[in-house]
DNA sequence: TGAATTTCTTGACTTTAGTCAACGTTTTGT
DNA sequence: ACAAAACGTTGACTAAAGTCAAGAAATTCA
């Protein structure tokens, strides 16, 4: 993990521009709060069962969020490609052990923020708060949906519509981890490919 | 539906005073923007298809939130009972259709707040926006971790950890209400059941 | 580049859960 | 209080998905 100072802060601020507009000359105190950071791939960037010491944009590259329970099995989450947030704020902020893994599936280039700086962005940034309030928001009720489809669909559905939704990250991440993130084993998914494609 | 005026808001006030310190006064005012309704047992209070009116806080009864499927399968996802917040935030904000049905599972006593208040109680009250962000950060943790349980964890793990972390809820609703919500049909956790304290 | 590692596929079998139908029990509203 | 409706249980069968094991294919990185 190595820290660079230089580089493009346009994805960033294009990316917080399309769900608020902020006031001219905010940004660049909001910006001097985050650090940017580089993960090698399979680097861990936060562990489950350590206080988490930051959250997440990321700038490039490709990382998974994944809890692993009591018989060693894991269960990715969540994937957050490019322009994507990620992190364990509950847990970042109240200082408590988080129960996910942050893993990056491919080199990576994040910035990050620590729990005081998120704490002042907060206190000194309402656009930033009203952004992060929607998003989450729309977050809760997109989980809730998914729920429903995890009670309701078959995983072959399930993955059609992941296909469809986000046909990206199926260029980029092993086969398995998209059948742990469909919640169903790699050998079934490979059934269902096969039923699909081939005849 | 019938409105009435006088009732008790202390269960309210306490149920924000334990996410947050309000400061002396504003409680009033912030509480005026709310409105008390009364619901009858499965009546409905929000449909799918329609936009959110408002948004809610459950004093007395339990409600639930589920989705239908276009196969006509419903799917329930959130449990309300009294103290817990419950609506479409996103599709009441944006005035779009929700996905989400929302019944009442007894007769209920909400306060509810509309598109206008929740924006002016968002804008008015900091405190008020902090709980929110605050708890939608813990729901959505709450939610991946949910998720996980689905992919890991068989219907009859899930139904004992749902008795133990709410137990009330069983004397309350019908069996195939908690069914729903556990992603099982009404059959299987009867089988569940049966297995479990028959033997 | 090529050995080591990881990933994917396939077969055989098991487990878990769903479906349909029938029937008894409980609850509800009038 | 009682008829109607909703709910829960059970059996027999089916479907979906998991497990284990072996081997093929692809990827990685030294």
């Amino acid at each position: 993990m190595k820290k660079i100072k230089e580089f493009d802060s346009t994805l960033f601020q294009e990316e917080l521009q399309k769900r608020i507009s902020i006031p001219v000359g905010e940004f660049e105190k909001f910006f001097e709060l985050w650090e940017f950071k580089h993960f090698k791939r399979n680097e861990f960037i936060l562990k489950a069962g350590e206080i988490p010491k930051f959250s997440i944009f990321v700038l490039k590259g490709c990382l998974r969020q994944y809890i692993v329970n009591e018989k060693g099995e894991e269960s990715i989450v969540y994937f957050a490609e490019e322009r994507h947030w990620i992190g364990d704020l509950p847990c970042m902020r109240s200082k408590t052990i988080s129960n996910f893994n942050f893993q990056a599936i491919e080199e990576c280039e994040l910035l990050t923020i620590n729990a005081d700086n998120w704490e002042q962005a907060f206190a000194k940034f309402p656009w930033w708060t009203e952004a992060h309030l929607t998003g989450y928001q729309k977050w809760a009720s997109m989980l809730q949906q998914q729920m429903a489809d995890l009670h309701t669909k078959t995983g072959e559905i399930r993955y059609l519509n992941l296909l469809k939704a986000k046909p990206a990250l199926f260029q980029r991440v092993p086969q398995h981890f998209i059948a742990s993130y469909l919640g169903i084993s790699p050998e079934t998914l490979s059934r269902i490919r096969k039923k699909i494609f081939n005849i």
